[in-house]
RNA sequence: CGGGGUGUGGCGCAGUGGGUAGCGCGCAUGGUUUGGGACCAUGAGGUCCGCGGUUCAAAUCCGCGCACCCCGACCA
């Protein structure tokens, strides 16, 4: 280690605090989550990376099928016409879809768009199986890839292709669109925090920043470690847009026929890159254990060969005792244990699991945490009750960690002064009295870089008092600016 | 798409007054090791991002592409 320099396990690693998204990369690619691919913004997710999605699908999917939803699956090409039939939705996405032109050697008669999104094509089945109110609620999801031909890409953040979840309902009325809207945010809200442990702020996007189509977007921000804002899930309340372009219409109870209401939700492996920034820290990725592909990984350390034998007769006893309640990984590589030590570090395994001489001897092994790497010393036949309630305590942790950070970066303004300096300074969340306007946010924008993130739903009680800090007029809510990704 | 930067074994880099490519890590084999990235020996691995040009000769000079990174505009 070079003379003067601090202790660190990862020498390899980059400071987060030097350099945020080239430590991002390099977590990224060194924890083998994903790779470039041969084509430009697409991504290469590996099997590491994957396995976390696959936790995402698993629990976010059971959370939707409590609420009623089922899954379809949609084709990946869509009719030019079929994008065209909302004006706000081609004007939102038509400078980032891709195209396909030609097929079997053909030009063809109609382009077909690789879908940015499947409201369009949804709108078109939906306007189909929708006849009576009796067919209402409608409540579907499609687990898929999309494409947005973005101009700058970063591996999990903002990718050419990616993939995600996006739900579709119809509804009779706006009212129970909206309740639906604001259910499924509190879906992922409670999904965000409780399985992958970041605190999210949840609430109103801005019109400015609205989804292109919908009447109301709903939004989850978190807090990145660098300070800047990840959003993280949205819940979009379509109204009666989607259903006037695509003739979604049901005969009521009242003999009328009425268009739906429409809603869309969604939440993308975008959301590994937001682990990945709120939980690493300088040794690498810090993986919240509900959605860790090992939750501990189990390193054994013999001095002779004479001790191999006692240590993976003990490895094999604790296999078998924790087969099918936590997800172990057993390194029996001919790394050194220092090595592996620092790799699984690297790689975010949420608990470690050392067993050596000592510890068969005693008939215990060591856990050792990687939050902030306390270490335990514990009986074999513990193990079964003690790693599980131990995986729940470091899911905790790193939320209530997560949280305090976001607080302690966390900031209220009441002049614009104010808000340039934080901005400009320290980064991390604003909150401020605001008066809704859209000039003042682009300005603002212009100015500092920073865009409104969210109108919380969290408002102070009896309404706010005092002015916007920017506008001076008097102000309907509060909202909260911040830098972001 | 605008501004800046980078592209050389798997990874990190060196190499430019043009002269047939090198280091560290990793990898393979054998041996000794193993409680915070062990050591010795032997060995494999490169159309120097691509295409074109200048030249007796190009990783090096010139042109055109492509990819990635950073900063903008756009966005899950």
């Amino acid at each position: 280690m070079a003379e003067g320099a601090k202790e660190k396990y990862v020498e390899e690693l980059v400071d987060q605090s030097d350099d945020f998204s080239r430590w991002y990369n390099q977590v990224v690619r060194k924890a083998e989550l994903a790779d470039y691919a041969p084509v430009r913004g697409c991504m290469i997710i590996r099997p590491y990376g994957y396995a976390i999605w696959e936790h995402i699908q698993r629990l976010l999917d059971a959370r939707f099928k409590e609420t009623g939803v089922m899954n379809a699956y949609f084709p990946l090409l869509i009719p030019r016409s079929f994008l065209e039939r909302e004006a706000k939705h081609v004007e939102g996405f038509a400078p980032e879809v891709a195209w396909v032109t030609r097929g079997g050697g053909e030009e063809l008669e109609e382009p077909l768009a690789i879908r940015p999104t499947s409201e369009t094509i949804i709108g078109y089945s939906f306007a189909k199986w929708i006849q009576s109110y009796r067919d209402l609620p409608l409540l579907i999801n499609l687990w898929n890839n999309v494409m947005r031909w973005e101009k700058r890409t970063v591996l999990f953040l903002r990718t050419a292709e990616f993939l995600w979840q996006e739900g579709h309902t119809a509804h009779r009325t706006l009212e129970e669109a909206e309740e639906r809207t604001r259910l499924m945010l509190e879906v992922y809200r409670s999904f965000v925090q409780e399985d992958l442990a970041i605190p999210v702020l949840h609430g109103r996007k801005s019109e400015n920043e609205k989804f292109a189509g919908a009447l109301r977007t709903y939004s989850l921000e978190a807090m990145m470690r660098d300070g800047k804002a990840l959003q993280s899930a949205t819940s979009h309340n379509l109204g009666h847009n989607f259903a006037q372009g695509f003739d979604i219409q049901y005969l009521d109870a009242d003999g009328q026929r009425k268009y739906c209401a429409t809603t869309s939700w969604g939440l993308s492996t975008r959301i590994i890159g937001a682990i990945i920034m709120v939980h690493g820290d300088e040794s690498g990725l810090i993986l919240p254990p509900h959605v860790a592909p090992y939750q501990a990984v189990v390193v054994p350390i013999w001095r002779k060969d004479a001790d191999q034998g006692a240590i993976m007769e003990a490895i094999g006893r604790i296999e078998r005792m924790l087969k099918g309640k936590v997800r172990l990984k057993v390194d029996l590589s001919d790394n050194t244990p220092g090595w592996k030590f620092n790799e699984w570090e690297l790689r975010g395994v949420p608990v470690r699991i050392e067993i050596g001489p000592r510890d068969v001897q005693n008939n215990s092994v060591v856990l050792v945490r990687r939050d902030n790497r306390a270490k335990e010393t514990v009986a074999i036949d513990a193990l079964e009750t003690r790693l599980p309630e131990l995986l729940e305590e470091v899911q905790q942790a790193l939320f209530q960690r997560a949280l305090a950070f976001r607080e302690e970066h966390t900031y209220y303004a009441e002049t614009y002064d104010e808000f340039k300096e934080i901005m400009s300074e320290k980064r991390g969340f604003v909150r401020v009295k605001w008066a809704e306007d859209s000039e003042a946010e682009l300005a603002i924008k212009e100015e500092t870089k920073a865009t409104l993130r969210v109108i919380p739903f969290d408002q102070p009680e009896g309404g706010v008092q005092g002015r916007c800090f920017y506008t001076g007029k008097p102000a309907t809510c509060e909202a909260v600016f911040a830098r972001s990704y």
